[in-house]
DNA sequence: GACGATATAGACCGATCAGTCTATAAATTT
DNA sequence: AAATTTATAGACTGATCGGTCTATATCGTC
């Protein structure tokens, strides 16, 4: 293992950063609870931003992992997963360690358009997006972009509703209309390729 | 007027948490923006804290307002309004100074559900949506509550995917989905009030 | 056993943090 | 004009921030 270490700082820094937000976590704070020394996260990182950058990386991995895994398991058909989308979400709400989005949380705290944290964010959110599209493209309807674009929003509302206004409902509001959405786009029939 | 510096702090501190977030933004810069000696601030606030909640007192204030008229300006009817809701959002994300909403990034750096900040976030997304449960009252639909909270889904999601993917035709895909859901809703006619 | 890489503890840096205190000076009210 | 409130500049606190440096120690590899 070339990195054990570099591995456990991550993961740490993974929790607190979740926990306590980004400013608000020291390094000092990271290191004591990693029981790693000072100068090995600087070998490992430049800055606290790359630490950060490295986090974020992690949970994007395990996040959209777990995320796809579980919709897959859920259902078969690409109709159900994207309902199942919404079942997924009420699952990941309702863990106990729920701390919202790490990176609509990692947006807020920078800002800045071209921040390279702001940008693995956005990044992220392309890639859910992307899955959605495949599930829509699956189902043969007429604009399977616009359709995943229209579950995307209501996705990350629903994540903003459950962790800001503390609304445990809104994952299962958000596949009702979802279902909607989709029946909607269902009426317009695909034209017949040639 | 009783109270003119402490609006100043407060108008200083909206724009620079805005700009830069909260746990970045020191009290030394808001007072050297402000032009505010340190004491003055602490006559007036007991902590940053409640500067804090002052500033997204101010916020909510001005920004429901600010909503409401825009909607009211843009269309006479409950529908429409409902519609013209998501044309206001677009002129918040086209806006040079848009960061985001303010009360998602404040629960994103105070975390805890009962932080009296992110207590008052929550606080403001329940007036927004109780704005959208009385248009969707007004247009007589059968379940409006319903209505309002996947418009409310929309709303936030596409703050989110603008913000942090840098979406700008963000509004633009939620209104469209509104209108599907809207005419979804429609379709189920209200019973006759006896 | 020797070597090079990796990790260790902890001192240290300058900067900044939120918040307190004091003594002076404006501004309001009476 | 006198009295009271409000604001001022700036020193000061103790804590924490991110980051650097050094000297020692542990480790895997040859």
């Amino acid at each position: 293992m070339a990195s054990g270490k570099r591995d456990q700082l991550i993961d740490t820094a993974l929790d607190l950063f979740c926990q306590n937000g980004f400013h608000a976590t020291g390094i000092d704070k990271i290191l004591e609870k990693a029981g790693v020394a000072r100068m090995t996260l600087y070998n490992h990182f430049k800055s606290k931003d790359e630490l950060i950058l490295a986090t974020l990386r992690r949970r994007d991995e395990k996040f959209r992992n777990w995320f796809m895994r579980s919709v897959e398991r859920r259902a078969a058909s690409p109709q159900e997963r994207l309902l199942a989308v919404y079942d997924t979400l009420q699952d990941w709400f309702s863990d106990a360690a729920f701390s919202g989005c790490m990176f609509i949380n990692a947006s807020a705290e920078f800002g800045a358009p071209d921040d390279p944290i702001h940008l693995a964010s956005a990044e992220h959110k392309v890639l859910v997006l992307k899955y959605l599209r495949e599930l829509a493209t699956a189902i043969g309807v007429r604009h399977p972009d616009e359709l995943a674009d229209e579950l995307m929003l209501l996705m990350e509302g629903a994540i903003v509703m459950c962790y800001v206004a503390g609304d445990p409902g809104a994952a299962s509001r958000a596949r009702s209309a979802a279902e909607k959405l989709i029946r909607s786009h269902l009426k317009i029939e695909a034209p017949i390729a040639d």
